[in-house]
DNA sequence: CCATGTAAGTTCTTATTTGGAACTTACTGC
DNA sequence: GCAGTAAGTTCCAAATAAGAACTTACATGG
């Protein structure tokens, strides 16, 4: 069975992971939470090739999670915002983002 | 930046996710809430092959997520139980749960 | 008009992961 | 010895990811 089989699951932990559980989706969702909107941004604070970040970006687009606008018009510049639908992933990134606190911690101090 | 270069980033989702944010890990711990603990429980219900479930859970075990017991000898079998630590993946997966049950509501009816 | 810069992708090649199915091991029971 | 059970392992093909360079559409300055 494929990943994307996964979509109209009987299960909706499966039909939401088949829409957000690749690879660096949820870094890109946090990366929308801590307020960046940018594609460079995402690419940089992920650290996924701007392949992957592209990739994703249209998904989330697609799924309604992220909207993308335009920020300027010459040049056509766009941004990627939280939509309502989004915003709801909150809880789960909490959640990863306390887990990872307990358990996890940093074993040498970050440097800027 | 390699997706396994994330076990020590500075974000905790991040750390968290390194561990079990590959495809199918997350399915592989519902299952395991769900009262499942048997190799061939994992495959048939997730749909993952063999290979992806056998690298799951042996990663998870090293992660302190689950745990890795003989239920009988004769011959040697194995099942896999939830940690404590793996116990406080709870509300993220619920998290995941809402989101799918309020955004994505299941198109037809589930069939046995 | 040309060169440079900015932002957002796109393309191409190589490396890695996943999908699929068969196979292996260690037992038990007949 | 064969069939069955449970838990992996192996191999090959397909898909995805990593990495880096390239492209497009603008603005700005000389």
């Amino acid at each position: 069975m494929k990943w994307t089989d996964l979509d109209d699951n009987w299960c909706p932990v499966a039909r939401t992971l088949s829409l957000v559980g690749d690879r660096w989706t949820l870094l890109i969702l946090r990366d929308c939470f801590l307020g960046m909107s940018r594609f460079d941004q995402f690419a940089d604070s992920t650290g996924a090739t701007r392949h992957v970040v592209s990739s994703r970006l249209k998904r989330l687009v697609e799924a309604g999670i992220l909207e993308k606008t335009a920020y300027s018009e010459r040049p056509k510049r766009y941004e990627y915002v939280l939509t309502e639908k989004g915003q709801e992933f909150a809880p789960a990134l909490i959640a990863f983002k306390d887990w990872g606190k307990k358990h996890l911690p940093v074993r040498r101090p970050t440097q800027a």
